[in-house]
RNA sequence: GGGCGAUUGGCUCAGUCGGUUAGAGCGCACGGUUCACAUCCGUGAGGUCACUGGUUCGAAUCCAGUAUCGCCCACCA
């Protein structure tokens, strides 16, 4: 596939002139699509289908969602690894898609309804699904019309969504499989109520949040009458009363005990008694139990097992009733008595009133307590007893964590291991009901028997799976599934699976899953726990967890701050790419960034920087550069600067390969852009401008030839983070022999082979060059002498490959030095008139001319430096002079040492005979 | 209550296996209309590497402790 790009000086001139992301990411995403080179097996890929497949896995944005930086970021970190990963001839999978977030969906479309004066409830179920999927057409181009303006070069022909069928068959089948394997149970538990979602929620869904409350002291009054089974059977006022202290004065009517701790001398004689609860007709027992905490209020509890963890299992342990005392909207039930109907608040403000008003109300005291609440309302969240669908997750824990253990599925940053672990050795059973519409329902099945059937047929049983009822006298569960289960199934259920899929066997497990560390629990480890267990396999090999976005003080982003920035915005007037760049220049696996206004200039001027940097290498090939394909010279043609950049740009790749390899993009983006910055702009272009200047047409053509071919490896190196920018760059570039038409399916350079163009002596000797220009410059700057005037000046070189380099290269060195230089063999010959400039390098010295400058800023700054050299001479000496470092530091450190401290004598000497001349 | 992370110039961050003089960007100061780029070029100032102790010939780096900040997990009513 030789390329015939032509080179026509055309090039240059059709870049415009100033850098317009705007005008090239929108060309360049078109020319991707109709190469079709985002399939593993699209026509334009070079992918080698011997190769392993790299398989990226993302977490699906929710579909009624925009853009965030947040999944900006992701998105650019997933699409960095699958571009590099396509350049290096894998095939790759990126399948993109959607979820549906049922709750989230339907918070966003009860919106919608609102302003419309409708309601979930005013359509009923099957209307306001239908409104749903409406309204995800609707919706659903949104999100991917904007990664694909990120340049997330994701499998587009392949999106999914979790509602589609593929999904819910995979539902349906992984449920019928847990309940067959004993893990998928319907129980009737404790459960998390959010009154203002009107459904239940998982344990992570609920907040803990702190809150100052009060802690009231009520005294319940003991039954006088053994034999008394309802309040009006016993005596009225009987005396004797236990206080017992409480958060929630208006649980108490679903009260069904008080406990007191077994050892706790002030209530012995009370145990097996039994006492009134205050409100409602009930009597109940007093019990001792360990769970008691007699240091906390009164030692005494009221036990509420209808709506409290502790109290449930307490109640458990007494064979206690258990009372649901709520309605599905937070207000008081029936079995309130007299306050059914109420709020909750409403309820309690009555209650403390009429306990303070009978005497039964003993103390109230502020109390700092942690309370639990909606994720998505914020409402407060009600433990409640419900009959629910749970999954035993302890089984499939320890397949997770097994996973883990033994390296199978590696987390990246190693930190979050023992995150992870924590939470899977502690968890418990996931209730997965949700009595929402929008979602999986789940594929239960009652008889009038109150049998279970299972199902994973789309269209139910044929009949009870207990007593063979047909299908017809046969009720489906009304719930749907917390959004996350069908997640879960996602690495798996996208590839077909339960069917054995040629893409199951190609695509999975799947290489890396990358997304924020925020979902470990509600994605990430629900996947290793469902892949696990469904497919026998792990669903992926690495987890590569990143940090959440922050604005530039650290805090978190969000709307009601007003500090959010909208990748969109920021797409439009900087590019995408400069983005993508700040996005992953300032990222560390596992770690917050902060990002603001100063990092997404930084970007977009470095991609104007580079969009330069090409346009002046486009035009300025010389005469006689043939078209078509180019190939690298070597040999004599190539000079000192060429020999130079070729190693720092071997070193370069090298060091980038490594970052990548270590998923650090961060450092891959700096080091980058200090190598195209100031490797290859600061320096070596300005090396290049003379030679191309020169009439010396093989050496020209030998110049510009590394010029392509350095910007040409930068631009790959490159592409995985601004990929449009390079694209259109590399376009625009000559091409070398075997490759491609399309940077995007280039092939990734090779450290070893680019290493091997280089003579590092000559690089060496370019390293010296460049310390005499820069020191040169510094003298002439402190001196405050004109920049734009040439210096007479004399060079004394001892250094064999900088002399050697300045031989081949002094042209550039006097433009770059601004200096009319002398080449002098002794030191004695180095003057260039009174009070001249002293510049010493570790090889060499120059003396420029004074240019009229005031003496006395040149006695300052070798002062100045004469100063440095003797702290450091010292230093060196000290270190020296140790006996137990010459004797146990290793050889080499110890050698350098002597070599800096013979160095730092020369330069002292000097400086100093400078001084005193 | 348990756990994790951070602390490096004014700001944001790099800093590998402990080893010469701790780097960069932004900001700041000075100087620049050199034909790629003022979204730029050149030069410079600015750092007790949070603190205390330890290990070591040698510590920003390893160990222990302290402080401050941030985050996660957690059924004391």
């Amino acid at each position: 596939m030789t390329d015939q790009r032509p080179i026509t000086d055309d090039s240059a001139a059709e870049m415009a002139k100033t850098y317009r992301p705007a005008d090239i990411e929108p060309r360049v995403q078109a020319r991707w699509l109709a190469a079709d080179v985002f399939a593993p097996d699209g026509v334009g890929s070079r992918a080698d289908q011997a190769k392993q497949p790299f398989v990226i896995i993302q977490p699906p944005p929710n579909v009624t969602g925009a853009l965030h930086l947040g999944h900006a970021a992701r998105g650019t970190v997933e699409d960095l690894m699958v571009r590099r990963a396509r350049m290096q001839c894998r095939p790759t999978l990126w399948l993109p898609g959607v979820d549906h977030a049922s709750i989230a969906a339907q918070f966003v479309l009860d919106g919608v309804l609102a302003a419309e004066g409708e309601s979930r409830h005013s359509l009923g179920r099957e209307r306001y699904l239908e409104r749903m999927w409406r309204f995800m057409e609707e919706t659903r181009s949104v999100i991917r019309d904007q990664q694909r303006r990120l340049g997330l070069s994701a499998d587009w022909s392949r999106e999914r969504f979790t509602m589609d069928e593929e999904s819910a068959q995979a539902v349906r089948t992984s449920f019928k499989q847990l309940h067959d394997d004993g893990l998928a149970y319907r129980g009737e538990k404790l459960i998390n109520w959010c009154p203002g979602c009107r459904t239940s929620l998982s344990d992570l869904e609920v907040i803990a949040t702190p809150e100052s409350g009060t802690l009231w002291s009520v005294r319940y009054h003991l039954v006088a009458r053994e034999d008394a089974t309802t309040v009006a059977d016993d005596e009225p006022g009987p005396p004797e009363t236990i206080t017992v202290a409480t958060t929630r004065p208006e649980t108490i009517l679903g009260d069904t005990a008080v406990a007191v701790h077994p050892d706790d001398e002030r209530y012995r004689s009370l145990v097996g008694r039994r006492v009134r609860i205050p409100f409602v007709d009930r009597i109940v027992p007093i019990v001792a139990d360990e769970m008691v905490d007699r240091a906390f209020g009164t030692g005494a509890v009221k036990i509420t097992p209808g709506h409290d963890q502790a109290d449930f299992e307490t109640a458990q342990r007494h064979d206690l009733s258990v009372l649901d005392v709520m309605d599905d909207d937070g207000s008081i039930n029936a079995l309130g008595g007299p306050f059914a109907g109420l709020s909750g608040t409403d309820a309690r403000q009555r209650m403390v009133a009429q306990l303070e008003a009978s005497g039964d109300l003993v103390a109230t005291t502020p109390h700092e307590m942690v309370i639990g609440r909606c994720q998505r309302s914020d409402d407060i969240v009600e433990p409640r007893i419900k009959v629910q669908w749970f999954l035993d997750m302890k089984p499939m824990a320890a397949r997770a964590m097994a996973a883990v253990r033994s390296g199978r599925t590696r987390i990246v940053p190693k930190r979050y291991e023992k995150v992870f672990f924590d939470w899977l050795e502690n968890i418990r059973d996931w209730n997965v009901s949700r009595q929402l519409w929008w979602g999986h329902r789940i594929p239960a099945w009652y008889c009038p028997d109150h049998h279970v059937t299972v199902s994973d047929k789309p269209a139910g049983p044929d009949s009870c799976g207990t007593c063979q009822r047909p299908a017809g006298e046969l009720r489906q569960d009304e719930d749907i599934f917390d959004t996350w289960y069908s997640s879960g199934l996602w690495p798996f259920s996208t590839l077909g699976w339960p069917e054995a899929t040629e893409d199951m066997r190609r695509y999975y497990p799947g290489t890396v899953m990358e997304t924020g560390y925020d979902i470990l629990f509600f994605w990430v480890a629900r996947m290793m726990m469902l892949g696990e267990w469904l497919t026998a396999r792990k669903p992926f090999e690495t987890v590569l967890l990143s940090g959440l976005l922050r604005d530039p003080y650290g805090k978190k982003m969000s709307k009601t701050r007003g500090n959010v920035i909208d990748p969109l915005g920021v797409i439009d007037e900087l590019g995408a790419d400069a983005l993508r760049f700040a996005l992953v220049h300032g990222s560390a696996p596992g770690s917050d960034q902060r990002l603001g206004r100063s990092q997404l200039e930084g970007a977009r001027n470095f991609g104007n920087k580079l969009w330069n940097a090409a346009r002046f290498v486009l035009g300025s090939r010389p005469e006689g550069v043939p078209d078509g394909p180019l190939d690298l010279p070597v040999g004599g043609y190539l000079g000192p600067a060429e020999h130079w950049i070729l190693a720092r740009c071997a070193r370069t790749v090298e060091e980038v390969e490594q970052a990548y390899t270590t998923f650090a993009f961060g450092e891959a983006a700096r080091l980058l852009h200090d190598a195209i910055w100031n490797d290859y702009c600061d320096w070596y272009l300005e090396f290049a401008k003379v030679r191309l200047a020169a009439e010396d047409p093989p050496r020209q053509a030998a110049t510009w030839a590394v010029l392509t071919w350095v910007l040409d490896r930068y631009l790959r190196l490159l592409h995985p983070i601004m990929p449009h920018l390079t694209e259109e760059i590399w376009g625009r570039l000559p091409s070398f022999p075997h490759e491609g038409e399309l940077l995007i399916v280039a092939a990734w350079p090779d450290a070893a082979r680019e290493k091997a163009l280089a003579d590092q002596a000559q690089a060496r000797g370019v390293d010296g060059l460049i310390e005499l220009v820069s020191g040169i410059r510094n003298a002439r700057a402190e001196a405050r002498i004109d920049p734009a005037a040439w210096l007479p000046a004399a060079l004394h070189i001892t250094d064999v490959d900088t002399a050697s380099a300045y031989h081949r290269s002094a042209a550039a060195v006097e433009r770059l030095a601004r200096i009319r230089p002398r080449l002098v063999t002794d030191q004695v010959d180095l003057e260039v008139g009174e009070g001249a400039l002293t510049v010493l390098i570790r090889g060499g010295e120059a003396r420029l001319a004074r240019g009229g400058s005031d003496p006395t800023l040149e006695r300052e700054r070798l002062s100045k430096e004469l100063a440095e050299a003797e702290r450091m001479l010292a230093e060196t000496e000290a270190r020296l002079a140790n006996e137990s470092f010459v004797k146990r530091a290793p050889g080499p450190i110890v050698q350098a040492a002597r070599d800096r401290l013979i160095e730092l004598e020369a330069r002292v000497e000097r400086l100093r005979a400078r001084l005193s001349a």
